[in-house]
This record gives C-alpha cells, sequence and structure tokens, in this order.
DNA sequence: AAGTTACACAACCGCGGACCT
DNA sequence: CAGGTCCGCGGTTGTGTAACT
C-alpha cells in the first residue's frame, strides 16, 4: 500500500517564499501556535503551502531567536568535534549550538567547514600523493559506518612512507580487526628505527571497525612514539606514550597531547589544555593526518578542531 | 558589459520512526 | 497487532548572487 501525498502537489506553492507568505505563517503560529499539526496548518493560516514547507520555514528562518550569518571558531570546533564524534546527525547538533539549525549547520559544513579542513590537510596531501578521494574519506570516515575498504584503498601507512630509515609505520588500515595489534606493537618498539634526525610524523589509522584516530609522532628531540589504541568498538581502550602504558587519569591530557602532535604541534609544554592551538609552532608544517572510524562504537574527536585551530593558525599567520 | 562559473543558502523530497486508532 | 498519519531528519536540488573571464 502506498503512502498518502502530505498534500495535493497540485494546488501548493513551490520556491522562495514572499514576505507576505512570511508574515501570514508568522502571524498565525504567534497567534495560535502550530496546534501539533503541520499539516493542517497552511489551510488554516490562508497560505497554498505544504505543511511540510510551512514548517521547514518556521524552523530554519521564521523562528525567534535564530541566528544567522558567520560561524563563530568555537561553533567551528563544536561542530567539528561533534561530527567527528556522531556523524552527520545535523539535529543533535544543532541542539548544542543555540540559535542554529540542521539546515544551517549542514549548509555550513558542505559548503564550508569541509574545505577548511581540507586546506588544512593539504600540506599532509600535497606531499604524500593522497587522492581526493582519500582525503574526503579522512574527513568523513565517522559518517561510514561500514567495515569495508573503499574499493582499491590501501592503508595509508603503507602507501605514503618514503622508508622505515624515517617513518614507522603505524600499520593499521581498513580492515575489521588486525589494527590496533599492529598499532600496539608500533608503539612499543619504535625507538630503535629512529634515524637521530628532526623527524616528525604522524599517520592515522582508517579501522573500519569501531578504530578512530590513531596519531603516531616521532621526534627525535623526545623519542617519543604515541598512539592511540582502539579496540573493535571500545573506543579509546589504552593509550602509550613511548611504549608505556599510561594511566587513565592520566589519558585525558595525554591523548589531547598526542592530538596536539599528530597535527603537527611541537611546542608542548607549558600544555594547556583550555587553550589547545597555543601549543603549535607555526613553522612546522602540519603532517599530521587523522580520521575517525565509528562502526560500532569508539571515536577520538579531537584532532578535528586541533586542525581547525591550526588552519586558522596558518590563517592568520598568512595575514600577517 | 555580457556571459559563464562558482558559491552560499533556501527549499524540496523521500524515508524511517513515533504515535494514534 | 496492523494500518494510517504525521513529524523530523538528512540528502539533494534549485535559485540568487558574487566573482571571474
Amino acid at each position: 500500500m502506498g503512502r498518502a501525498p502530505c498534500c495535493d502537489k497540485a494546488s501548493v506553492k513551490k520556491g522562495p517564499w514572499s514576505l507576505e507568505e512570511d508574515s501570514k505563517l508568522k502571524e498565525y503560529i504567534n497567534k495560535n501556535g502550530t496546534g501539533g499539526n503541520w499539516i493542517a496548518l497552511p489551510q488554516k493560516a490562508g497560505l497554498k503551502r505544504c505543511g511540510k514547507s510551512c514548517r521547514l520555514r518556521w524552523l530554519n528562518y521564521l523562528r525567534p531567536n535564530i541566528k544567522h550569518g558567520d560561524f563563530s571558531d568555537d561553533e567551528d570546533r563544536i561542530i567539528c568535534n561533534l561530527f567527528a564524534t556522531i556523524g552527520s546527525r545535523w539535529s543533535v547538533i544543532a541542539a548544542q549550538l543555540s540559535g542554529r539549525t540542521d539546515n544551517d549547520i549542514k549548509n555550513y559544513w558542505n559548503t564550508k567547514l569541509k574545505k577548511k579542513l581540507m586546506l588544512a590537510l593539504q600540506p599532509y596531501t600535497h606531499n604524500h600523493h593522497v587522492s581526493k578521494k582519500q582525503q574526503l574519506l579522512f574527513l568523513t570516515a565517522s559518517s561510514s559506518s561500514s567495515s569495508a575498504a573503499p574499493p582499491g584503498a590501501a592503508p595509508l601507512s603503507q602507501q605514503h612512507l618514503p622508508s622505515p630509515h624515517h617513518y614507522i609505520s603505524g600499520g593499521g588500515g581498513y580492515g575489521n580487526n588486525n589494527s590496533s595489534k599492529s598499532l600496539i606493537s608500533a608503539a612499543g618498539g619504535s625507538r630503535g628505527l629512529l634515524d637521530g634526525e628532526h623527524q616528525l610524523m604522524s599517520t592515522s589509522c582508517l579501522d573500519g571497525c569501531g578504530g578512530g584516530l590513531v596519531g603516531l609522532y616521532f621526534d627525535e628531540l623526545c623519542a617519543t612514539t604515541t598512539s592511540g589504541v582502539h579496540g573493535q568498538g571500545l573506543g579509546m581502550e589504552s593509550f602509550a606514550i613511548g611504549g608505556s602504558q599510561v594511566q587513565e587519569e592520566e589519558q585525558a591530557e595525554h591523548h589531547h597531547k598526542a592530538l596536539l602532535l599528530a597535527a603537527g604541534a611541537v611546542n608542548l609544554e607549558p600544555y594547556n589544555a583550555a587553550a589547545p592551538s597555543s601549543s603549535y609552532d607555526e613553522a612546522k608544517p602540519l603532517v599530521g593526518l587523522a580520521c575517525v572510524g565509528n562502526g560500532a562504537g569508539g571515536t577520538s574527536s579531537g584532532f578535528f578542531y586541533d586542525v581547525i585551530s591550526h588552519s586558522n593558525n596558518l590563517a592568520s599567520a598568512g595575514d600577517r
């Protein structure tokens, strides 16, 4: 059995709303409320519009306290953070930003924010020949719950690392199970492969089965390997720095530091959790590339907003 | 100045799920 | 419990305008 249409499509007006229609709708709702029935509303309000159209117009445009215009950096961070965590659930994201509508946020993401992130990742992707498709995968990994690799996609760590002399692959990649194993292994045995040069490197793992952000960082100054280890759908289960396990109460800070490192930060002391972007050194290129998986569970969302901060820093540096 | 392209935003569409009868 | 109705959501398309050639 087919579904009944919500309105008579032949007799309703479509397209942009006129001022007159706006004021009619506004006036009616202010006076009577929506009445809990959008389908009946247009007729009562004297509008030749579909109920859905009225609802959309009200919620996205006419409703009081709607905020239009530029998004602040804070809003950027919140959006990226939530997108990385929950994916494209715009209504949930909108609920965290007062005055913003899901449609607004969706449009903002699709037209501006996604590009902003792309730009932030460009130095890395340019150097390592990462395709546009792969960039998008990294940026949108959180919205994909598939455990399968994109056709033809190889683990990033196997694609771009010039040699083990310079870099250590964190392993991982697409697939169901073995990424955390190899990452644990990398965290435990990396020092011997460092070549003594100032080597800043991060890699990431797109683990289709609930894995999240994994950043590996190598730098002779601290000879540290940082990697997040995600279990299958369990989120950030353990976190290792320099091969040693970090206790639970320290995890948050170390986690955040690792994200900063992955994003190219080199100056982490004094660590300032309240203003993580202050830790960036603009002289260092952004070499971090990360992704957020979801699937059954774990995600690591901090990287995205760190990239935003970093890109903002780069932008403001460029202005000078 | 005119035509074309790119971009931003508004609006539409179809689906899934909640609720009601 | 099944069927019908409506709401809300997310993806997509349409439209107006700015930027570019």
